[in-house]
DNA sequence: TTTT
DNA sequence: TTTT
């Protein structure tokens, strides 16, 4: 079991991109704010990496831009590789399984539709189980 | 354990009570699309009730009316009570630990404060852990 | 969105049945201990619903039975149904597109396979994203 | 919004440190299996550091190690900071706020207690709002 | 209609 | 008893 909900707001546009077998990969930073203030009464934010597949990848990239509000459902990945300096990192990303658009309709990347805004996104977006 | 998340939209204002030692109990319904659609092409939407307490509920109170947008969390409870028609019945409603306000300031829910919308609203807003 | 994840035992042995069109349907409820105590020092138990569709059904027919503890993570719908008297009635359940079965081998349920436990099924059990 | 619940296997027994203040620190790193098989046909694991603080912490401490099953919910969150390199680094870890133990009574984490297999561990264990 |  |  693994499962990861998150609300926030995009850091940067997302950056589209395809695998060698020609899948789409959307990614993009959230910046989640904490619920609770700090010590110094500061509200503090969490900028958690996400990783989107296939045709949800390439709605992200459409309907989502720097700023705007999304609601992401998926699960904690842990990827590991070898850095330039010969040291083992780890990268850690929300693979996204379902996306909702949260900012109102209106700005740069809703003139391409307005019909994205007000339901949530998915993979299997017409198999009820 | 027991989670539940949940974003969708209020079907009426809420409903503030007092419980008879003076806790604040507010009360909705969200509507909450589905992702998918049903055999005969439609989305579907699950009206589900939500409750919450204390100082949280105060602020659902006052920002949140019919047709705001809001996400919720917290956990799925059943309570049990008999009906008129001597029948035992149940009540299932999900107890919101947290509620975030998503509907975009404005309209009459917003003319108190604007300061609501944009974080997380929770029962310990100061307490890191 | 709508994500629910409870972790409960079964107060029965889950019942299967088929749809007319031939998809295998299972049920039961979960007894879900409250992590808090009442009033009374009492911790208190939600008995909570669930359906499983197709292919994950026919597990949790074979590997789960009364008691047995599991995992469910899903989505909360609501149905409604006009009852014998006339009147509207909602039933709530949580739909699971993952199931872990966390009791340990051995009983009745696990003399099929010993390979259930330890990790999770789910719908759709070879597909990345 | 920020929610995280993983079930998973403790890689090593959880270490327990304080605070200069003096606040209880648990951390350990779960094995949570995915639940879809790779392109090998292998499923493959991600591994998920974990903190619990103050009393749940001693509790972790005491009834958790190497091997041992258990569900975590809370949120993630990421910190930064400046390695010996002069690079800046993030830590992602999973914050507790609830922890459930899943594995049957008995191991050496089972002697002080076997009350605390069966239910789950909150901060807040007698708080119902 | 409830489980350990 | 249902929202956009």
């Amino acid at each position: 079991m693994n499962r990861v909900v998150l609300i926030g707001r995009l850091t940067k546009d997302p950056e589209l991109r395809y695998t060698p077998s020609g899948v789409a990969v959307a990614s993009f930073t959230l910046a989640v704010d904490r619920s609770f203030k700090n010590a110094n009464g500061e509200r503090e934010t969490d900028f958690i990496p996400c990783v989107v597949y296939r045709q949800l990848a390439e709605l992200c990239s459409n309907y989502l831009d720097k700023g705007k509000l999304a609601a992401v459902d998926g699960r904690l990945q842990v990827r590991t590789y070898d850095a330039q300096d010969g040291q083992r990192r780890w990268v850690y990303e929300v693979v996204a399984e379902n996306v909702r658009f949260l900012s109102p309709k209106g700005g740069a990347a809703h003139t391409a539709s307005g019909e994205a805004y007000g339901h949530e996104m998915s993979l299997d977006d017409d198999i009820p189980f």
